[in-house]
DNA sequence: AAGTGGTCTAGACCACGCA
DNA sequence: GCGTGGTCTAGACCACTTA
């Protein structure tokens, strides 16, 4: 026999995943649920409650009662068209335009001096007493953040340069780091799925129950130096991530066996 | 005033990141953390215990306590080298080799007839009373899993073909579909982030805490009518996406101001 | 004023792992 | 047998929203 707490929370999950719940529509209060199990501790109900909010199914409302999750706001929009040219890693694409909306973009910036975490460290191959710069970026639509994007780099490299303006640079500050004789020809992606730190929820107003994907990016000068890493954190109820491939007749030459697509 | 719960999360966040509190180490009891707070109801320390928990810091073990949860068991193992070639995606490489060992992969395969969930549906320009058929497979290394990998194509098009065996297809199933007239030449990639559901969390046994990665690849034919989706449900804390790209020269002149990078 | 969720109290019995 | 976390009881006071 499940825990009752369990019977609650997979009877309310299946309500919202057939439709009879509708996103944004109102749950039984806690006292309907007590009374309907016959269990009536507000804990064991709250329990039951607690396990859909953490799977970001509800939220509570103070006062209010809790509510079926309102739909991810995204439409996604798939690349142009079929290209010959090769598949362009068009990731973090952001894909916040509903129809038809205009939404006003900002951001803040927001340079500072800090020791290297480990992240960064490694990826910089920085002895542990060098010094970094960060530049941090919280980019808004309409006021809501959609998007933490942090670059660092060796404070030797760019200390005094405009890469340490807290102001937006016109002709990118990837333009800035070519002048100082470190121009980016490659990069390295990784991307790594978790539930937010607080400070990430604060930053990004997050909901509960609402996870992460953290793109790291490190990008290297032409002598295969890394010059730069870049930490994008999106909140994943806000973004799809979104890109084309065409196949490249040689890769299936060299990998006959390739399972392109299922594997 | 925080509240004692709070209070108890962020005291032990604190320690777990300072490193006070090493992965795999193990926590102070509840008994320990009411005397500690002066609490003395079991519930308040409980729930400031499962905010961490649902954070996927820590893990409790009944009988035994809560641990600081493992660091994930990851290397990345960055793309070959710098190559003159357009950047490859080469993206769920699977980079579960800790260096050295060696881990048995293995997989279910189990093919079934279903009605299209709106997701498939909609890429597969479906009717909704169209049926399709699933191929689903669970890889495996060294027992635990680590991919859920579930193809879906119209029951009309791949129906009495070797796509439908649930058993391994040596030349693969992209082969069969090429064989029927469907050669996949485009792909369509959509990345997800979410909190797993109990399903998932049972065929990936999953921890708490812990979020996943939805990847849908739609593929499409030479004619560009979509062909087959795959959704790829890979678990957050065991894996990172990885993968590399070389900057194109002719990207640069296009499009002079892209921040590529820190974009 | 009534109803909602947020926090907390002070217990209870149970299943499980370990010495 | 003892200590651990898992589940549950039966309340309390509070802050906030809505009527």
């Amino acid at each position: 026999m499940k825990p009752i707490y369990q019977r609650i929370a997979d009877d309310l999950r299946e309500q919202i995943a057939d439709g009879s719940l509708p996103p944004g529509g109102k749950l039984p209060t806690e006292a309907d649920l007590r009374e309907k199990y016959g269990t009536s501790a507000r804990s064991t109900v709250r329990q039951g409650l607690s396990l859909l909010v953490n799977e970001g199914l509800i939220v509570p409302r103070r006062a209010k009662g809790y509510f079926v999750r309102e739909m991810r706001p995204l439409v996604y929009r798939p690349q142009s068209k079929f290209r010959r040219r090769p598949p362009e890693v068009d990731i973090y694409t952001h894909l916040l335009v509903s129809e038809g909306d205009e939404r006003r973009p900002s951001q803040d910036i927001e340079v500072s001096i800090v020791e290297a975490s480990t992240t960064v460290r490694s990826r910089l191959q920085l002895k542990s007493t060098d010094l970094v710069a960060v530049r941090r970026r919280t980019r808004r639509l309409d006021g809501e953040a959609y998007n933490l994007n942090d670059s660092y780099a060796a404070l030797s490299l760019v200390e005094g340069s405009e890469w340490m303006m807290p102001t937006d640079v016109a002709r990118g500050t990837n333009q800035v780091l070519a002048e100082l004789g470190k121009e980016l020809v490659r990069a390295l992606d990784e991307i790594y799925v978790r539930m937010p730190t607080p400070e990430e929820v604060r930053r990004l107003q997050l909901g509960p129950g609402t996870p992460v994907a953290e793109h790291v990016v490190t990008t290297f000068a032409a002598d295969d130096s890394p010059v730069q890493v870049t930490i994008n954190v999106v909140p994943g109820d806000r973004h799809v991530i979104v890109y084309e491939r065409v196949k490249d007749p040689d890769d299936f030459e060299q990998r006959p066996r390739s399972n392109w697509g299922a594997e």
